[in-house]
DNA sequence: CTAATTAAGTGGGATAGAGTGGGAAAAGAA
DNA sequence: TTCTTTTCCCACTCTATCCCACTTAATTAG
């Protein structure tokens, strides 16, 4: 379970460092994938394997599946951490997420999010904007 | 297990590098068949054994298996890599697929897709286009 | 409290390997 | 033979990877 909000810069060769706190939970890999409003999910290998496994248990004669599997398996990737802690991002997700210099990295429940630092700061603006959402999810889980 | 998108270039005697990190889980020769929505599959040669004896013991009176046989065994060809980590797309598949200079390589479990780069575009836009069941499937598969 | 030590985050250089192109030898086909 | 196709080899470029070093912050020792 990853959480906390931690900055990092990745340099002019795309790598970028693990917030240490995360790094003791995970292996010497783990998976990129595209996630959703244009940032990349982080998972821990295993994790991962649950999700491919998933994804294999759907219908191989059903196009629609078959058009799932390759969308979220083709844009996914393994990376190792070197011995900095390090991952190299991969440029086609890179490109994707709209990463420069400053990455965010966002602990959410098992996996870990990376953002551009402009994407993540106008997309927390937008969810701070819908505070009385905010409040009413926090009372319907409990927590206030 | 495949996974990861990969765009390489076919020269004029369509030849094709194998993407690196699909080399390591690869002997030295590999199969090639059609595959579904017009594409190339591509097997470990281990994993094409056992999808040619399930074929095999499809029924042979049923008209569909026979069909579902001709289309994926007629055509497959057992190609061998070469030290620079190439193979040599036969040109009835590189026909069928429509491959051009621009490859692109798709894991996808335990196959790798060959993929002309525009159909594989075109491919990807269809499948993004449906957002809802994409962001339901990502639930069901407790991705997100 | 200060000095020494460790770990985290960052940057750069060097090397090995990936990806690509082309030429020449070898093998078939006409 | 002659022409084409395949195979093998070499070479060039670019990038990933490895290794080392510097900085800062946190931790420990004296």
């Amino acid at each position: 379970m990853f959480i906390g909000e931690y900055t990092h810069t990745m340099d002019a060769k795309r790598r970028v460092s693990l917030p240490s706190p995360f790094r003791e939970e995970l292996d010497e890999s783990v998976v990129l994938t595209r996630g959703l409003d244009s940032c990349i999910f982080l998972f821990p290998e295993a994790a991962w394997q649950n999700i491919a496994d998933e994804l294999a248990g759907l219908s191989f004669g059903d196009a629609d599946a078959r058009g799932l599997n390759r969308f979220l398996l083709s844009r996914a990737r393994k990376v190792t951490i070197d011995k900095s802690g390090r991952i190299l991002v991969p440029d086609l997700l890179a490109e994707f997420a709209d990463l420069d210099k400053e990455v965010v990295f966002a602990g959410v429940h098992s996996r870990i999010e990376l953002w551009g630092a402009d994407q993540w700061k106008r997309y927390s603006e937008e969810v701070e904007s819908q505070a009385d959402l905010l409040a009413q999810t926090l009372g319907d889980i409990g927590m206030i």
